[in-house]
DNA sequence: TCGCCGTTCCGTACGGCGTACGGTACAGTG
DNA sequence: CACTGTACCGTACGCCGTACGGAACGGCGA
């Protein structure tokens, strides 16, 4: 059997690949092992266990969202960030399920928190104020995105389709008119670019009123 | 052996209270059933796997979190709903784990959702911009609440806790200044109510002003 | 060249998981 | 009292993560 074939970055890669293509549920050591063409145990040799696995694995996707620089005002800025988290956890689904176990920390992260960071406070906001509007992003996006992925999932897989569709038309349209009145909208407008647009143009001009009235 | 001492509620309670206490991921089918004092397969008298468990225990916590009606004006009655929303996420905080795998939908959500609907085409949104605000909010505040939910295990774990302070202080400080002189804001405010208020006062602000600008 | 050693890879094994299947024993009906 | 449906359970199978000890290879000093 031939050797050094193998290197962490190239399981990261992989696993990444598969975590995109299985969902973090069927993900499996064994089956990462078995796509590499490796004996299971081989890839602690890499890796102390599979959280520290998955954890270069958020890391990796994640790195690929850093910016060199976010140029243009800091609404500009803001925006440019932001779409960049979004595309990459819209590129890479699994991020959804990565990110919201694992706290997102350290090197990997940094740069663009960094970027976001600084554009905020060249927006006006003191040190406290930056650090929630940072966290009101953060979560904006990927709250949003992430029912993005959902959606998309969703709409893919047609027996859960079916099915979602059936509890929605189940509905009684006497107890919840709006509700009813409103489903083919929720299904057709959640996701994709304009419903992002959307939620990011009402944070960023809610934060341009706050900088206004709180100077 | 006592007979129907068991019930569908009373599995989903006890599922509920297990979750909150050991996270998603130690949670077992035959833990609970050991919790219950009952063989494992038990259980499949009630539900017809683990999914359909869970996806109950989701249903139910979420239940909790159903108006009987908010008063006032729109703006008010958005507040009140995702305030809402979000104190039943920090009372079960395995409602970020089964909310982020299982996209909401049916009976247990449809008040919620019919109430914050209305409130935002109370406001005068059309039923497109209405949808795209209600996907907004919902975001953010399952976005932002998980952040908090995560931030708060975090600081209970001391390991967890020392291992991200290790991280925040060796980034490098010329790399990264503002990231760096915001890291005690970034770990102080996040989390707590002033936090969500501040993110639900910029997303509300910035429906305003829309509703202003496009009437 | 040979012997040694660190690294890489693997076979086996253990305990735990979800759950299919085939029981068993009770409650309620006739 | 027999009969039937329901609630419960014991066993078993195929997965999982991974601890452990060993094997094979590359490189290095002698």
């Amino acid at each position: 059997m031939p050797r050094n074939t193998l290197s962490a970055e190239l399981i990261v890669t992989a696993a990444l690949g598969l975590l995109d293509r299985t969902g973090i549920e069927q993900f499996s050591v064994r089956a990462l092992a078995k796509e590499l063409g490796v004996a299971p145990m081989t890839l602690y040799t890499y890796f102390r266990g599979k959280d520290e696995l998955l954890d270069a694995v958020r890391d990796h996707a994640l790195a690929a969202a850093a910016l060199t620089t976010a140029y243009g005002g800091w609404q500009h800025q803001v925006r440019t960030i932001c779409r960049r988290l979004r595309g990459q956890i819209l590129e890479h689904p699994c991020l959804t399920s990565l990110l919201q176990q694992r706290p997102l920390a350290g090197h990997e992260s940094a740069e663009s928190a960094e970027s976001l960071l600084r554009a905020l406070v060249e927006a006006g906001f003191d040190v406290e104020n930056a650090a929630r509007a940072y966290t009101t992003l953060l979560g904006f996006v990927v709250g949003v995105t992430t029912l993005e992925v959902r959606l998309l999932e969703e709409n893919r897989d047609p027996e859960r389709r079916e099915k979602v569709r059936e509890i929605m038309s189940g509905l009684p349209a006497d107890r919840y008119p709006t509700l009813v009145e409103h489903t083919a909208a929720l299904r057709h407008t959640v996701g994709g670019d304009t419903q992002f647009e959307f939620g990011l143009d009402l944070v960023i001009a809610g934060m341009e009123q706050r900088l206004i009235l709180v100077p």
